[in-house]
DNA sequence: ATCAAATTTCAGAAAATACTGAAATTTCGG
DNA sequence: CCGAAATTTCAGTATTTTCTGAAATTTGAT
């Protein structure tokens, strides 16, 4: 590993557990992320001196988060594995894993106490603040979703007017306040 | 702690570690946020079944990330504790503070990286794909920092919108085509 | 200033998580 | 199918994180 490429990969491993993997995923992540080829488990777990099997659990794990993609090399048993170079691609498909695992279980969870009666003003109280949390988990969500299906170039887009975007927003106000609807 | 509560409690206790915080402090900020009143860590432990010294932490820890407010009682000389209850404000705090946590390490180890004079191929290849990441990283940090500063009405109208916001932005396009420009 | 109530700190125990190596299983070329 | 190469599983160990209780510190009413 070259000097830039440790100092990438070491810093994956210390900011893994801000980001809900652990040390070793995130190392793996980031040595792939780099790598100009696909890799074998063995050249990472040589790579970054940790056991094979160690490795071979790390690289389940990005694959459920599909952040790696399994390769094959012409005459060679071996999986190798690269990992997907275009930013928005990964924005992408983190912002949907981290959805279904971070968000979905608490708005069905939200949902199904909206649906109890209330047993006493406390029970009440309790609910209102639940609902306001269940409606926006939900519109973010949502959101999320109609995101997903924007192409890169116009999410750039977005992204890059920022707060303008109100400005358009007020400009379409008057538009349609003079037309249909 | 009546069942909902307990269930809604429990919930936030067991998701507490993919959302980056522990059980403690999940359900600490659970029971605090669907409270009526404010609470002192005294309750906060009863209820829990958590060590008063346990409760203290987990109340730092929620005050570092802004989820909790310090209030005060007349005539007590406990601390109270309450949870903003307007989600969107929530909302705001938290990506401010994960944009805080989580993007801007990374993105000063990237900008570091990429001043480095790459030292052989693999180097040029690596500082290319950090490119990628910083640049998104960066274009997602300013863009939340611009979202900041809409008020919760703008912002649930944006949401709303969802990717009908597409139309919007070539709508403009044309506009802008036959404008300064 | 005093002192009791409240909060915080911190060392060590308990619990949870990550990691390894050996064994079991799968895979695929022949 | 056979068997070597590769991958996965899993029980046990190591490490990290969380939690507690006792002691230290802070706070504020008198």
């Amino acid at each position: 590993m070259t000097p830039l490429v440790h100092s990438f990969v070491a810093h994956f491993g210390e900011m893994g557990s801000r980001w809900g993997i652990n040390r070793t995923v995130g190392q793996i992540y980031a040595l792939i992320f780099v790598s100009p080829k696909p890799l074998c488990a063995d050249e990472i777990a040589e790579t970054l001196s940790y056991s094979r099997s160690n490795v071979s659990m790390g690289l389940k794990e990005l694959q459920s988060w599909r952040l790696v993609k399994l390769r094959h090399v012409a005459g060679d048993r071996r999986e190798y594995f690269d990992a997907p170079s275009d930013a928005w691609e990964i924005f992408r498909t983190l912002a949907e894993e981290r959805r279904r695992r971070e968000m979905e279980p608490t708005l069905s969870m939200l949902r199904s106490a909206l649906l109890e009666t209330p047993s006493c003003d406390e029970d009440k109280v309790a609910q209102e603040r639940m609902k306001g949390m269940h409606d926006l988990i939900e519109l973010m969500s949502n959101w999320f979703d109609d995101v997903q299906r924007l192409d890169a170039q116009t999410l750039a887009k977005l992204m890059r007017m920022g707060a303008r975007v109100q400005k358009l927003l007020e400009l379409t106000g008057q538009l349609k306040s003079g037309s249909k609807e």
